[in-house]
DNA sequence: AAAGTCCCCAACCGCTTAGTC
DNA sequence: AGACTAAGCGGTTGGGGACTT
């Protein structure tokens, strides 16, 4: 006999979220901050499963998060970081705060590994070109250097380690233009400033300096030294602008996946 | 204009992990 | 150490809008 479902309780609400349900939930949240999720549905009365609360406000409530289209740098970011990482969304949208684990999931699923795939297919007959052989060399590299990270066990933070950032921190948050956030003018105003409005054209390296540099960074659960692997993975992303790696990998095929 | 098909994404399901007793 | 619970995560689904015929 399977596991029971979370929310099969009679009374439970499911579906699309109302207007009057992000409310209560935000001005919940608002009052008592993130967290706790369990007594969120008893003491807000909304008929939401404590998991689908949750859900909600990580995925679409929470301050900071960007909404439409990928810029082409979060594009190159999401693919270096899958050719790395695998489907692990949760870590790949550390490194891209205004965006959640859902979103770069759904976006990865119905953009990215259709356009990969269909270049791949296009230039399945072609010989590999250098960018392609380098690019080949650079994941290899950085997978040794993300294995022997990973093998080192309870490593002391040095000047090169690094601690992943979290989607969930408030340093991260920023006022969102489009979403439900709308409705709570004025409680941005503790928002760090730098974060807010990221916009599409604003360089990520300001994020990328953000993660290496602010020491509120949240961390995933360890420090380990990435350094290597950060250097590389954010110096070969950003080069080029327009020219960089997405374009490359459009143009050339990418041939690892 | 209507019907059919495609595509996107919010939300759900169920498994895993972490924390507590 | 093991049981239990809550939270986190990734895979999947389905409603609805966009597009095509």
């Amino acid at each position: 006999m399977g596991r029971p479902p979370c929310c099969d309780k009679i009374g439970v609400k499911k579906g699309p979220w109302t207007p009057e349900e992000d409310i209560t939930l935000v001005s919940y949240i608002q009052e008592h901050g993130p967290g706790n999720w369990k007594s969120v549905p008893i003491k807000t009365g909304l008929l939401r499963c404590s998991k689908s609360c949750r859900l909600r406000w990580t995925n679409y409530l929470r301050p900071g998060i960007k909404r439409g289209n990928f810029t082409d740098q979060e594009e190159k970011l999401i693919i270096h970081l899958q050719a790395l990482l695998g489907n692990r969304w949760a870590a790949i949208a550390t490194y891209l705060p205004e965006r959640t684990d859902n979103d770069i999931k759904n976006y990865w699923n119905t953009h990215l590994k259709k356009k990969l795939q269909k270049h791949e297919a296009n230039n399945a007959n072609k010989s590999k070109g250098q960018w392609e052989r380098r690019l080949q060399t650079d994941i290899n590299l950085a997978k040794q250097a993300l294995q022997q990270a990973l093998s080192l066990d309870n490593t002391k933070p040095t000047n090169n380690s690094i601690t992943i950032p979290s989607s969930s921190s408030s340093s991260t948050y920023a006022s969102s233009t489009e979403n439900i956030s709308k409705l709570l003018e004025g409680w941005m105003g503790s928002v760090k400033p730098s974060s807010v409005g990221l916009a599409n054209s604003e360089s990520t390296e300001s994020l990328v300096s953000e993660v290496s540099e602010t020491e509120s960074k949240p961390s995933l659960g360890d420090q380990v030294p990435l350094a290597i692997l950060e250097n590389w993975l954010f110096d070969d992303s950003f080069v080029g602008g327009s020219e960089g790696l997405f374009g490359l990998s459009i143009e050339n095929g990418c041939g690892m996946y």
